[in-house]
DNA sequence: CGCATTCGGTAACATTTGTTATCGCTTGTA
DNA sequence: TACAAGCGATAACAAATGTTACCGAATGCG
C-alpha cells in the first residue's frame, strides 16, 4: 500500500499528525527484514530515509517486486487487510530510518478518516493509482522485451536504477542477473 | 472495471435496477469492437451472454490483457474516469448480449449510492479486489515460467482455456502462439 | 456444393535467455 | 593490514522461446 497522504492530500495532515504520537520511529542497518514473508502485517510502514524492497523467496530464488523511497508508505497489502500471511517480505536495502503504526491505530485512523468528507474520493484515487500501477506493470510484461522494459525503468524511475544493486533489479525485471548485465552493455554498445 | 454488484452486494439492487431503463441492450456478432483503442469510454459495459476480451495492438501484434464473460461488468478504468484515450480495444469474442450504460448515468448512480452507508467498503473492498488481481498476474510474470502460468491458468480458470481461442490465450500469457502448441503436447506426453 | 478463412499442430532454424564458472573490484570487518 | 563477502562483467554452453513455413481440420459463406 502506497500513500503519499501528506504531500498529496494537505487536508488530512491533522489526522495524520495526531498519530504522529503511535508511531514507533526505528534506525535500521542495510538488509533488516521488517516483515518476514509468511508473518502477518501488524504495522503500516513509513520510509523516512532509505531504501527498502519487497520480496519473496521462489524455490531458493529471490524475487523482488516492489522498491520504496523516502516518503513511501507501505504494507503487505493483502496481508495488512485480511490477516493472512505475508507472501511478501519487506527489507531495508540501505541503512534506513522507518516509522512504523501499529495496526489498531491505523484502524482507528480510517474510522476517524471516514467522516472527512473528501474521503471516499481520496480512497477511489489511491486505489486507482494502485491498481493502474499494477496493471501498467502486468502489461508491460505481455508487450515488452526485458530490455525495453530495462529501458521504460530507466526513463521512467531512474533513480531505482542509481540506488538500488542491480540484482535487485534483474529479479524486478524477470530476468536474470547475468542477462541484465548483457542488456547493459549491449545499450551501451548501440550509443 | 470489473463489478459483480448484484451478486456480491445484494443491498445495491435497488440502486442498480433502478438504472436498468437507462441501459441499451445490443446483440451483437462475434469481433464486435464495443471501444475502439484510442477512443474514450462513454459506457459501463455490462456481459448478458457471451465473451469479451481486452486487447492492444503492440506493432501489429495483437496482446489480450483480459477477458471477460456473463455477468462481468467492465469499462476501460483508466479512459472512463480520466477521460482520456483508452489504451485498450474491448472487443466481443462469441456473438453476445450486451448492455451498455452510458456514462453520465454511470456518474448519477456513483453520487446516489455514495449515500449509501455500506458503499465506502464496498469500494474498498471491490478496489482492493481488483489491484490484487493485478498484482497477482503481475507477480505471476516475475515467478513463473510460460508452462507454469498455462497451468494456474487452467487450474484457476479453465473456463477461459475451454471457451477462448488458443492464439489469444497465448498473447495473454505473453508467449507466441506456437509456443503454447508446445507447452500443451509437452504437457499431454508427461501424463 | 466449393471455396476462402480461421485455427491449431508441427518442423526447422534463429534468437533470446538461463546456468555455471571465472575474474576483478569494492567494501566491511576481524 | 589481510581476508571474506558482495557485486558486476564476461565467456561458454544449454535450454527456452520466437519466427517462418507448411499442413490439415473446421467453419462460414457464396
Amino acid at each position: 500500500m502506497l500513500f503519499h497522504f501528506k504531500d498529496k492530500f494537505p487536508q488530512l495532515t491533522p489526522y495524520w499528525d495526531k498519530y504522529l504520537e503511535f508511531q514507533k520511529r526505528v534506525e535500521v542497518t542495510a538488509k533488516t527484514v521488517l516483515l518476514g514473508e509468511g508473518k502477518i502485517s501488524g504495522h503500516y510502514i513509513f520510509v523516512e530515509k532509505g531504501c527498502l524492497r519487497a520480496a519473496f523467496n521462489n524455490n531458493g530464488n529471490d524475487k523482488t517486486v516492489q522498491f520504496f523511497f523516502e516518503k513511501d508508505g507501505l504494507t503487505s497489502f493483502e496481508s495488512f487487510l485480511k490477516n493472512t500471511p505475508s507472501l511478501f517480505t519487506i527489507e531495508t536495502i540501505e541503512p534506513s530510518i522507518i516509522y512504523l503504526l501499529p495496526k489498531t491505530h491505523v484502524n482507528n485512523l480510517m474510522a476517524e478518516l471516514s467522516r472527512e468528507p473528501d474521503f471516499l474520493n481520496i480512497i477511489l484515487e489511491v486505489s486507482a493509482e494502485r491498481q493502474l500501477h499494477y496493471m501498467h506493470e502486468f502489461v508491460s510484461f505481455i508487450r515488452d522485451t526485458p530490455e525495453q522494459r530495462y529501458q521504460n525503468l530507466l526513463n521512467e524511475k531512474p533513480h531505482i536504477i542509481q540506488r538500488v544493486p542491480q540484482h535487485y533489479i534483474a529479479s524486478y525485471l524477470g530476468i536474470s542477473r547475468v542477462h541484465l548485465s548483457r542488456i547493459k552493455s549491449s545499450l551501451a554498445r548501440k550509443k
